[in-house]
DNA sequence: TGGGCTTAGTCTGCGCGCAAACCACCACAA
DNA sequence: TTGTGGTGGTTTGCGCGCAGACTAAGCCCA
């Protein structure tokens, strides 16, 4: 009864919701049967979500039991490679495509994204709005999606880059950019600028973790 | 009995075989009983697999029960511009990363697809190689896995744009080009040399189609 | 004291069956 | 003839339990 977070979510959205809270960390193992009690279902639903979670590389086989993966050094990198690339392609395609009231919902974000830039919590929710933004602004569905997995696997990384010490200023100058890119209808532009943008987060998270490790004394 | 293809493959596998070998074709309506029929197992394996394929996009919803995806036009569109995008990518890494013996490999390819022209089918299965590999030239698990999920996408599509007559051989001396950029490590025209090459193979389908269409007077 | 075998416990894979939702068809009435 | 309500069959969602595999711990023997 205490666990009726969400009116009614499935197993899967339930299970994702744990590990984007950080409630499960990239190692730890999930046993149905702890999922299951955890969110008063049997086991059944929960295999399922867990098998959806696995086909999306959200977890990975450890022997015969699951585990929640996660991302070494060089997988990081690829990762950060390809989702430039698709950034790129949404904030083209999006200058190409989105309307009028797209661009001014993009605009209003950066102006209310402002406001917030001493929460590293909200404006990392307010970043992941906009992007999504900018892709739905491509009207192109598949990229959406594969824009959706790859943000998926980022939900595995616990710090968001916006964390650090003026970041969070940074990239709202540069999202402002990619906004004007866009509204220009200049893809080329829009394209280059966010490629940049995701480089400098990339940039920004690799000196932030060789930080911690140096911390924390890896 | 009769149905034991393989030693033992899941039953993800299998209904994945079974939707790329045109057996369901989009549309179809995949019942869980059924398919837990044709292939020995109980509802329970073929239930964990439909949804597995559901997440892929591979099957979509009708109502309470699980189709066949099928692709409309703009979604056609849609897939080829990423698909242009992500495989420009691949070829692009693997100009920097392939080893010389990835790179011996693909040559090989390319000769030896020569001798498949009249052959539709092997030439289709030849050019899912052929670019498979390139992809693994990338050394980039995020984006493999990412043009996987393109190509099943394109498992929806009956046709293959290579029955086209002289598309065979176009594709393949498009394939050489593309293999000899890669070789000499110049990336930006390994990616120009693919993206066109997509957009070409794109291009043929849409005639086919539109050719298909007219004949059986949709 | 150390190594190998046995045994107990845990966890996943899967079959099975019930209940609820949904669809289609039909009958009846306006 | 058309609209409304009911009913049966089909199909999915899910709980449950068994069997097999793997792990780990303990015991016996050298």
């Amino acid at each position: 009864m205490a666990e009726t977070r969400l009116p009614q979510a499935d197993a899967y959205t339930l299970i994702l919701a744990a590990i984007d809270e950080g409630i499960y960390k990239p190692g730890d193992r999930l046993v149905e049967s702890e999922l299951a009690e955890r969110f008063g279902v049997s086991r059944t639903p929960i295999r399922e979500a867990l098998q959806r979670l696995e086909t999306q590389s959200l977890l990975s086989r450890d022997g015969r039991s699951l585990i929640v993966a996660s991302l070494d050094h060089n997988q990081l990198a690829e990762l950060y490679v390809v989702r430039a690339e698709l950034e790129g392609l949404a904030a083209r395609l999006a200058a190409r495509h989105a309307t009028v009231e797209e661009v001014r919902v993009l605009r209003d974000m950066v102006a209310a994204d402002r406001r917030m830039v001493d929460d590293p919590a909200a404006l990392s929710r307010a970043n992941k709005r906009f992007h999504k933004q900018i892709h739905l602004g491509s009207h192109n569905r598949f990229l959406v999606q594969q824009l959706d997995l790859v943000h998926r696997s980022m939900a595995l990384l616990a710090t968001t880059s916006l964390a650090a010490e003026g970041r969070g200023g940074e990239a709202l100058d540069e999202h402002a950019a990619i906004v004007e890119a866009i509204a220009r209808g200049d893809g080329d532009e829009a394209a280059e600028a966010l490629k940049a943008h995701i480089s400098h987060a990339f940039e920004t998270r690799l000196k932030l973790e060789s930080g911690d490790r140096r911390r924390v004394g890896h």
